[in-house]
DNA sequence: TGCGATAGTGAGTAATTGCCCATGCAAATA
DNA sequence: TATTTGCATGGGCAATTACTCACTATCGCA
């Protein structure tokens, strides 16, 4: 029903009004018009205007992009990157009290992911999951990379059953036409046994295979605090969760837990993770994607202690990583 | 002193000021901040905030991009119109390989003339003939529109003695129900002086008059190669249609045809051509509809020499004329 | 030291934009 | 066929933004 009416619009209906958002777009942000002028150009009232170019924006028609290195954040960049070694660090303006944790770095990793693309030479990119990287790849433009290959470092199964929303692989592909490598594992299997039996498929072990030799990751962190994403995804319960802040977790990646020190958490859900590990360091970049007071305490051991050589985060996060 | 003042900038004025600027063209795109909240933030009035907003977006720092096929279209529109002075530019997609030559321009032409029509104020329209005309004109919705003039360009009778099927001036009339003045001649005369002599009846007198009123005008283009219209329809032969080609026309519009450099052929069929001539393009709006590699040829002469002074075409003519 | 030019500032004001609401239209539903 | 639901529209108004003007500080230069 929602679909017959959804056809029905793409047919006719919302073509020609994403075309006249569009319109509406350029004429305001590339031409500088007024809404008032371009409610004349296009022959609609002030408000539909208004409209139109508030819908190129929340459709993510326009983009914006800064093309200007600010000094502090250049600074932080190269502090951090010094200081814990990193192969690669963007630093994003933070916007203080603003409510959106993906803000900016959201942008940032869309270019970055962007650039990677834009190579020439076939390219095997990994891809963690959350919120982060989802808003990431939103962000992006659409491209044409069928010479690329997009893998999954986590599984794409929600607890119930359902491909996870926050898998990120699916936009990615359908973005930018990569060829794509989803992992069909739920994030945290039942059983030590049960992963052990889903990992010896012929098809996972080829995906395994495929992260290993990506040249690039990106992957976001998730905190252990008490909104941790991992228990509101419903991945860990709320005890499991108890018990590794008992255990001394402070942070996950692809849904390994490691605490401050950087350890992977032995035993309780580690055991039972059907992720692929955490891409080598040594042959490829692996870029966490991260921000945030709640987050720092995971962020710290993975930069101090290489669970990842690239970051990109904001200023406030990066100021107290230093600080 | 260019080099010193610029130095000087660097190590401290305009240095943290675009970056203040850059932070603040940031907190306003991406963040979505207001000038009032940017300005507390960065501590400084609400009207210096809006000036670094500013002048971020004059110092080009913050670069707006439209993912939509229609901002090319645009952004070739407006090119266009730049490139050679014209006062109305449409572009519309090209569907690459569709067979239909009207495709796309008919349905801006159609729009085009409703918006024209849909004016409470008395409008006179000239009409010319063709294919695209033809087809845009049946997409047009019904109108009412008893108050405007639609009057023909050119002759309205077929060799045969039939009035041409490609004539556009009923169907419109038809269409809109506007007062309607056809051209009863044929488009070229047997002769310069049956021409002559047409061209003295008080009825067709009155017919031209109205044409050099017109305020806005649309004329088909037609190209002269192998399947030309007015050889395919049988105003000239193939033996005049080789001497055309001889004198070197490249395309014609209205009957009238020109060479590569926008200038009317001398003798031949010109001296026959019974149509009205260009309507002014100093008083009046002259709309060239046309697309395609066969017509790229005879589109060019007509917008670099002034033939007409408005086109609507695709996006892949736009470029090839642009290009 | 003083002069002129340049750039930045704040205030006030005009222009533009964003948002809410009542209305109307059309598709879906009973 | 009548009703409901959802969505686009246009008007009006408040918020936001852009612009102008007069003033000040700074800098280069004589």
């Amino acid at each position: 029903m929602v679909a017959k009416a959804e056809a029905a619009r793409r047919r006719e209906g919302t073509r020609s009004r994403l075309d006249d958002a569009a319109r509406a777009g350029w004429l305001y942000y590339v031409a500088g018009n007024t809404q008032d002028e371009i409610a004349s150009k296009l022959g609609v009232s002030r408000q539909s205007a208004q409209r139109l170019v508030s819908l190129a924006v929340s459709e993510k028609l326009v983009k914006v992009r800064l093309d200007h290195p600010i000094a502090h954040c250049m600074d932080l960049a190269a502090r951090l990157r010094e200081t814990f070694a990193l192969e690669r660090v963007e630093v994003v303006p933070t916007d203080p009290g603003h409510p959106d944790p993906a803000l900016g770095i959201a942008e940032a990793t869309a270019v970055e992911i962007e650039t990677v693309l834009s190579a020439t030479e076939p390219v095997t990119m990994g891809i963690g999951t959350g919120r982060t990287l989802k808003a990431a790849v939103d962000l992006m433009s659409p491209m044409d990379c069928p010479h690329h290959s997009a893998v999954s470092l986590a599984g794409n199964i929600a607890p119930d059953g359902s491909a996870a929303f926050y898998n990120v692989i699916f936009s990615i592909a359908d973005k930018a036409k990569t060829r794509s490598f989803p992992m069909p594992l739920p994030v945290i299997a039942a059983s030590a046994g049960e992963r052990a039996l889903l990992h010896e498929q012929a098809s996972i072990r080829k995906t395994m295979a495929l992260v290993a030799s990506a040249s690039i990751s990106f992957v976001g962190i998730g905190d252990l605090g008490p909104s941790a994403p991992l228990k509101e995804d419903g991945f860990v319960t709320a005890e499991e969760l108890v018990a590794l802040q008992g255990a001394g977790a402070v942070g996950e990646m692809l849904g390994w837990t490691y605490d401050a020190r950087g350890r992977f958490i032995e035993g309780l859900t580690n055991d039972r993770v059907a992720s692929s590990p955490l891409p080598s360091r040594e042959h490829g970049l692996v870029i966490a994607v991260a921000r945030g007071a709640n987050k720092l305490a995971a962020i710290r051991p993975a930069v101090t202690h290489r669970l990842v050589n690239g970051l990109i985060t904001d200023e406030a996060t990066a100021a107290a990583l230093l600080g």
